[in-house]
DNA sequence: CTAATCCCTAGAAGGTGGCTAGGGTATTGG
DNA sequence: CCAATACCCTAGCCACCTTCTAGGGATTAG
């Protein structure tokens, strides 16, 4: 299984909802939550690490909210999803956990090789995506009409 | 954290294992247990998925093992992880797991886009990469002085 | 025959992702 | 001023799933 987990794709939602709003306009989080039904404890604790990221910048108190700590076109997917997710690593090699040292006791390990590559195409991937291009899709499949949404499984 | 579970690992140690043996010569889990460090017992799970995929064949009694099902130059890393691994999708959209439909509730679902990107990197990867480039990798790393393993954190 | 090997299934165990609970503190509108 | 709104922080539960073990069988070389 080759998995983004909750946290990273909840910090994408989050994030194209800020991008999606007037700019310089607060969007709280209970407004999140009830929109995507997500819940507010855990969306709370998702957005702290975008706001240690200087992802996100916060306005207290009433009529507050978050704010996208730069423009959406300076933010790419990478970043959020770094942010968010604790780590991310294709393959970690699971042989021999110790310090520094990789599959001892082998003499073929083909992860090392394998996740160099790896790594370059989803840094590729996620490094080209900016947040201004998902929030531009997301309007538009907005539009769309519902039954000509492309659905994966 | 985008990880590829222990399964699809050892998978490509299995798969490895036998590309580095003399072709036509079965070798035994045992063997790559020992040499591995990997439970027998898991290892046989494993690799009766890749029997299933038709990845590897299976000669039963002593002194059988398993061998390769094809030459290892028409093997992809893809094939070996599509097969011992049970899923392989970085990101399936986790709002609204019900049939068909994704994010209804929602207006801005940065998910399918992404995906799309991902997926596209991913299969180029995985699908490039023949099970013969991973086992002459692992023999010239092999040959290289212990010290100078490039190690991945 | 016997040792070696593949084969199959059930289930224990542990970790971790996902989330809830419940407390704070800051700011603003009235 | 004060109450409502919202951000902020921490602890911990819980179910799931991966990982692995246990134990049995079937097949074949020597």
């Amino acid at each position: 299984m080759l998995g983004i987990s909750t946290r990273g794709h909840y910090g994408l939602v989050i994030m194209t909802a800020l991008a999606l709003e007037v700019e310089g306009k607060p969007l709280s989080l209970a407004r999140i939550a009830e929109e995507s039904g997500i819940s507010l404890g855990y969306l709370e604790q998702i957005v702290s690490t975008l706001k240690e990221n200087e992802l996100v910048e916060s306005v207290r108190g009433a009529k507050g909210g978050y704010v996208l700590g730069r423009n959406s076109s300076e933010i790419t997917a990478l970043q959020i999803i770094l942010a968010t997710e604790r780590e991310i690593a294709p393959i970690s090699c699971s042989l021999q956990p110790e310090e520094g040292v990789c599959c001892e006791r082998v003499n073929y390990c083909p992860t090392v090789f394998l996740w160099g590559r790896l790594e370059q195409q989803l840094n590729l991937a996620l490094g080209e995506t900016m947040l201004a291009d998902l929030a531009r899709h997301s309007q538009t499949s907005n539009q769309a009409t519902r039954g000509n949404l492309s659905v994966v499984a």
